[in-house]
DNA sequence: ACCTGAACACCGTTCAAGT
DNA sequence: ACCTGAACACCGTTCAAGT
């Protein structure tokens, strides 16, 4: 009565993020997710419900990478260095893992929400509380991640069509974002 | 020897759109046009390359219908007024076409690039050198478009979970922004 | 308890045959 | 010149049958 797990849920998130990154969203079949983790089709549906409670988990995944990445640069004690060092780790975070990274901020049909790392979202409303004061904080929380979210989802389109220094845009909207919401 | 035209193009275009914006782009289905547009499926082969061709056409509609409202509202002579007023309409447009939206910014497999709309980006830089002068333009524009287009997506995604009046976020971030690129 | 082959309904796409 | 039925390869998903 042998026949015991020849694979693992975790085994599975992990195939079917590098197929993701590899191919695409809509290239990810359950046929190589299967054919990844060395089983066949019908078997992962023993451990996932279905090919969109796939994709729910490899967000969970990447939501919780992106959490410790985050947590991990947020530690000089100087709120605004602290935000600079969260916003690179971000970036940082999205160029290693593209497509993933667009998934976290689309809604979700399971969930009806979206993913944003809820501990992500607590560590910024501290650090702009502390740099912009606790008056305008959810605004300006706002407003940062709203830069940041757009500059690198663009960026990774490839939407920035004329030329020009992409770097120096990077630091320019930095700055002149951090700057402004200090003057409330 | 009739067997003439029984749809067009523009139909089928118009008809993916709509089913795009009742349904999802996964749910957009080619036997769904078809019927829509009142024919069989293999015919919309006459007019479309394929489904992937038919998002680009619908792609390159809301590219164009989103030029023409941006250009209407910039008319003031004012260019903080007309940027004001570009994000306005940016944003009214985004509301009304939320999924072709997220569309206009992803990478089309067809094209390499993306559909941001040409005449767009024009009417932006000229508005923002007028406002902030000719010297660091280009990163201005791009801060004010990171800011606009991830504010309108994660605000259309549901990302904004925390409680707190996002009308209020938005014309902070708006102000906040604005104000930062004329202090170059 | 997990694995599998077979089957089902549904896709996008092609093509020969009709008018 | 456009339209169609039939067919193909490919999906996601289910399920009875195996061990």
């Amino acid at each position: 009565m042998p026949a015991h797990a020849q694979t693992s849920t975790a085994a599975i998130v992990a195939a079917g993020r590098r197929l993701l990154e590899e191919h695409g969203a809509d290239a990810l079949t359950m046929r190589d997710v299967a054919d990844t983790v060395g089983v066949r089709t019908p078997s992962l549906y023993k451990r996932v419900r279905s090919r969109s409670d796939l994709f729910r988990l490899i967000v969970e995944d990447v939501a919780g990478e992106l959490n410790a990445a985050i947590d991990a640069a947020a530690n000089s004690g100087d709120p605004a260095a602290d935000l600079r060092a969260t916003a690179r780790a971000y970036r940082s975070f999205a160029r290693a893992n593209p497509i993933a990274h667009t998934l976290l901020f689309v809604p979700q049909a399971a969930t009806g929400g979206t993913a944003l790392p809820e501990r992500t979202t607590a560590t910024l409303l501290r650090l702009v509380t502390e740099l912009a004061g606790p008056h305008n904080a959810l605004p300006a929380a706002r407003t940062v991640v709203a830069w940041a979210y757009g500059f690198i989802t663009m960026e990774l389109a490839g939407a920035f069509q004329l030329t020009g220094d992409i770097e120096q845009a990077w630091d320019f909207g930095l700055d002149h974002v951090l700057n402004a919401i200090q003057q409330t």
